[in-house]
RNA sequence: GGGCCUAUAGCUCAGGCUGGUUAGAGCGCGCGCCUGAUAAGCGCGAGGUCGGUGGUUCAACUCCACCUAGGCCCA
């Protein structure tokens, strides 16, 4: 009986039912790198059409992690898209190696750099740079190279060894040139800015080095009488502003005196004396001081009071009335003591007003000479108890307390910081009208998701003129000079192009190296007093100028790119960052966006939506991924997602992609084995020649090719991925292949009906790798090894499958969709029969009895002969009137009826049919298995 | 505190922008079948009232307001 088995055509091939990825994926990047398949592809396309994805560099400072993996993964899948679509896709992977992280990392944890600063001034002497800078290039390299190593694993292809290094000589010397460019049109000035300091350590703080603690501070409350009474608010009397604050040192500094435009301010009297103070205040300021019994003469808008001019409290100065909003109801009197040289807010409004900045104090902490007597030398803290002295004894003081509040401290050494005015280099954002023309660009380009493009409407409308200097070691220098006779500061682009020659052959370093002179042009002398002695500037570029002048510096054609690029994609918090870098760099040199669409994808989250984070725990790494699963299901996680949003990861999730990961290969595993004795180029049968469903199966083919490519160019892979899935899950595996085993099983190996459905399969496979392939990378390349007939011999040499328009039809696929739904109604009968009526357990046990009313009538008819294949059943007989069965079942005038089916089982093909038996020689087996067996 | 965004079955996504029959799909789950895709394959079924509250409307998951939770950026 069971010798029939033999003669069956049952599917074989040596393609592995498992995956074993994490083991497997390694060998086939071996191979790619070996092969090269990445300049292969690009020759492949040799005088296509370009498109550029300009690589956004991730720092190199640690390992990747899910953001970084989720995101050279995306570019990795429309890289490989467009390559299949026929364009060039040169792909020139970049880094980001300057700036504080990796220099803190080395200050704090190499032995060598640290012994070096345990003398803190060692910081400023050039060897000391060098040194760090050495160490922290050294740690910089060690990490593009585990990088680069952990991206390849992730399956990326692209020109690896040869990446863009924003600390290689090459860029920096670029960049540097850029810059001269800059200087020249204009762009860039320098004025005071003031920086979070730590006395302690000398250095300029980054915001990311702050961290806020509780501290003890004073809480200082006094007056300030009226000078000028513009808003008459006193009547000619004398009359005070109440102020306090926390930093009574910073009063020496004091230019000005904040009010809220929309608060209410009152004048009051008590004992005889009028004071000036904001209207929610009044009663928590009254109390604080134990004033009783006063008399209120009159309230006054904010808005009013600005210009009335008062006194400084101790020093004959003026201090004018300002407004902004940043005054509190909570804290104070609502007047605010502002110190431009000593705080954030109070600099923007002192800049507004003009107000001027003093900051006399300086690296150390210590009051400078232009504080004056008594402060000259004085450190903060013995300044500000110098302060409350004075006050105390003109009587401005009112009363000292004390406040613990929330206040920035220096990460390092965990004392306290203080605001401190410098000078810095700036980039003028509206010189040359170039917030106006980036704010027009942003318009031409094509944003995904389109919220995209107000997040980075905003950001540009409102951000301030670029900061671009850095008290620093790691990081290209501002080659600026100071003539050491007057002081004078010169920016002179032929120096900058000078200094910029010497980077390109030596690097960066030789800023340090060299002797000044080295730089400067025949007979350069100071613009200002001809002086020709000059010391070098000391301070960095900003790491964002590193990264926003990637498109300038490498999008050239000598790389084989072009500028603009086609395409950036990043996460969504580059708009403020590098995109917006990228944008200012780009119109201020070209007028143009350096990109013509910029997609970006949100945050990954845990599963239950909340940040990744070391103290929750919930942190999962990439190379965990990778050694349970494979790159193939982190790269399939990704397509699954909308990532556009924050994206969520986790056991579940993962679970999920691995058992849609098994249903993938196991269909390419079948379609393949149904393939093994199939050469397209013999045995294919044209078209017309196809059986009726696989002309069907071809046109639901085409129709999702289209859809999916239409997905891609959208950048919805998401979409790509569920319409792919569904396809192979409901159409091919569980409709199709299921229908078709009869046909590829049963029939003559080389009959017509199974070389239909073989070339049909073949198609299907192709496509289906084909397309998924920029998606699920590494087993598309390995079931293509497979793939019968003469092919590529990469997946991603191949060409996307060109439109056939010959495939769609619509007549046929309606005629199919309602067998479809026929089909569907009989499904659910024979699940009766099976199950509460146990007529049948094997499909094919059954004999369905059909009748069906209006235009699918028609169709029935037309297909009566397929309905068994169909329904895999082994009988069916279409009736007039509403079977009478033991099972019947109804949907939408489609009455079936269910009974077992007639004769006996065919021993070779299962099907039960009445005439088994009719041959002598085959006593058990059905007419078609006969002549099959007997070579028609 | 401000800007932008998100919230549909256990999971991943549709739908709704142009408000109107029982809100869809696949996976997972449950129950079966098969043993000629077998650490596979097939079928059937049960799951949501669309984050919450209020409003507009004859009618809202879909529009508006507020709230809650979460995310990014900024302060």
């Amino acid at each position: 009986m069971s010798d029939y088995k033999k003669t069956l055509n049952l599917p074989s091939t040596e393609f592995p039912m498992r995956g074993n990825l994490p083991k497997k994926e390694p060998g086939f990047i071996e191979r790619w790198d070996s092969e090269e398949l990445y300049f292969k592809m690009l020759k492949k396309r040799e005088g296509k059409e370009l498109y550029i994805l300009h690589d956004g560099p991730p720092y190199s400072n640690g390992h990747i992690h899910l953001g970084t993996a989720l995101n050279k993964i995306l570019k990795d899948f429309f890289i490989k898209y467009k390559h299949l679509k026929g364009y060039k896709t040169p792909y020139v992977p970049g880094w980001d190696n300057h700036g504080m992280p990796i220099e803190n990392k080395v200050t704090q944890e190499d032995k060598e750099v640290k012994e070096l600063l345990k003398d803190r001034t060692a910081l400023k002497k050039p060897e000391v740079k060098i040194k760090i800078r050495e160490k922290c290039r050294e740690f910089a390299k060690y990490w593009v190279e585990v990088q680069k190593k952990e991206f390849k694993r992730l399956g990326v292809l692209g020109d690896w060894e040869h990446p863009y290094l924003t600390m290689s000589t090459e860029y920096e010397s670029e960049e540097l040139r850029i810059f001269a460019d800059l200087v020249e049109q204009g762009y860039i000035y320098r004025d005071m800015m003031t920086i979070h300091w730590c006395p302690k350590c000398q250095t300029a703080l980054a915001l990311a080095e702050i961290e806020y603690k509780e501290k003890e501070s004073p809480s200082v409350w006094f007056r300030m009488k009226v000078k000028e009474d513009k808003a008459n608010l006193f009547d000619g009397d004398e009359g005070y502003a109440l102020v306090w604050t926390t930093t009574p040192w910073t009063i020496v500094s004091n230019l000005g005196l904040m009010f809220h435009p929309d608060f209410t301010y009152v004048v009051f009297e008590y004992e005889g004396t009028k004071y000036l103070v904001g209207e929610p205040h009044l009663e928590r300021v009254l109390k604080e001081f134990g004033w009783e019994d006063i008399k209120i003469i009159k309230k006054v808008k904010g808005a009013d009071i600005e210009g009335t001019v008062f006194w400084h409290p101790f020093i004959k100065r003026e201090s004018p009335a300002v407004l902004a909003e940043f005054v509190t109801e909570e804290e104070g009197t609502g007047i605010v003591h502002t110190a431009p040289g000593h705080g954030k807010e109070d600099f923007e409004v002192g800049k507004k007003y003009g107000l001027g900045v003093l900051s006399p104090v300086n690296e150390r902490g210590e009051f400078t000479e232009e504080a004056g007597e008594p402060f000259v030398g004085l450190s903060i803290d013995e300044g500000g108890k110098k302060v409350l002295e004075i006050m105390e004894q003109n009587g401005t003081l009112i009363k000292v307390g004390k406040i613990i509040h929330s206040y920035p401290h220096c990460w390092r050494c965990k004392s306290p910081l203080i605001f401190r005015a410098t000078t810095q280099w700036f980039l003028s954002v509206d010189h040359n009208n170039l917030r106006k023309k980036a704010l027009n660009e942003i318009k031409n380009v094509r944003w995904h998701p389109e919220e995209g493009e107000n997040r980075i409407y905003a950001s540009v409308s409102e951000r301030p003129d670029w900061v671009l200097s850095r008290q620093r070691a790691w990081g290209v220098n501002i080659p600026a000079l100071y003539c050491k006779k007057c002081g004078h500061v010169i920016l002179d682009p032929q120096v900058i192009r000078n200094v910029a020659d010497y980077f390109e052959k030596e690097g960066s370093d030789a800023w340090y190296k060299h002797p000044v002179e080295d730089f400067l042009p025949e007979g350069f002398k100071c613009p200002k007093c001809g002086g020709t002695e000059f010391d070098k500037e000391m301070d960095i570029l900003d790491v964002w100028f590193d990264s926003g002048a990637s498109n300038l510096t490498v999008l050239k054609e000598s790389r084989g790119l072009r500028w603009p690029a086609d395409l950036y994609l990043e996460g969504s918090d580059q708009h403020r960052g590098w995109f917006n870098a990228s944008l200012m760099l780009g119109v201020a040199k070209r007028d143009r966006a350096p990109f013509r669409a910029v997609v970006t994808h949100g945050w990954v989250l845990d599963e239950q939506g909340r940040t990744m984070h070391k103290s929750l725990g919930n942190v999962i790494h990439p190379d965990e991924i990778i050694e349970k699963y494979g790159a193939d299901i982190m790269r399939l996680w990704v397509a699954s997602v909308d990532y556009t949003e924050d994206v969520k990861l986790g056991k579940e999730i993962l679970q999920r992609m691995v058992d849609s990961y098994r249903k993938i290969r196991n269909t390419y595993r079948f379609l393949l084995g149904n393939l093994y004795d199939f050469d397209p180029e013999k045995d294919s049968l044209p078209y017309e020649e196809l059986m009726p469903l696989d002309k069907f199966m071809l046109h639901k083919l085409e129709t999702l090719k289209r859809e999916i490519d239409k997905h891609y160019d959208n950048f919805e892979t998401h979409r790509v991925f569920h319409r792919y899935f569904n396809f192979v899950v409901v159409d091919v595996s569980a409709f199709y292949l299921d229908v078709l085993k009869d046909r590829l099983y049963t029939w003559g190996k080389e009959s017509k009906g199974r070389r239909s459905a073989q070339t049909v399969l073949y198609e299907i496979l192709k496509t289906l790798l084909i397309t998924f392939s920029p998606l699920l990378s590494f087993t598309t390349e390995e079931a293509w090894q497979y793939l019968p007939g003469k092919h590529e011999e990469s997946v991603f040499l191949a060409d996307w499958p060109a439109n056939r328009d010959e495939w769609l039809n619509e007549t046929l696929a309606s005629e199919f969709e309602k067998l479809l739904e026929v089909r569907d109604a009989v499904l659910v009968a024979l699940e009766i029969a099976r199950k509460e009526k146990k007529i049948i357990s094997d499909r094919l046990e059954a004999r369905v009895l059909l009748k069906v009313d209006g235009e699918e009538r028609n169709v029935i008819e037309k297909y009566r002969d397929l309905l068994p294949e169909l329904f895999i059943v082994s009988q069916v007989e279409l009736v007039s009137k509403e079977p009478d069965a033991e099972v019947t079942y109804e949907k939408d005038g489609i009455f079936i009826g269910v009974t077992h089916a007639k004769g006996k089982k065919c021993a070779r093909c299962w099907v039960w049919h009445e005439e088994v038996g009719k041959d002598p020689d085959y006593p058990d087996l059905c007419p078609k298995c006969v002549a099959v067996l007997k070579g028609k």
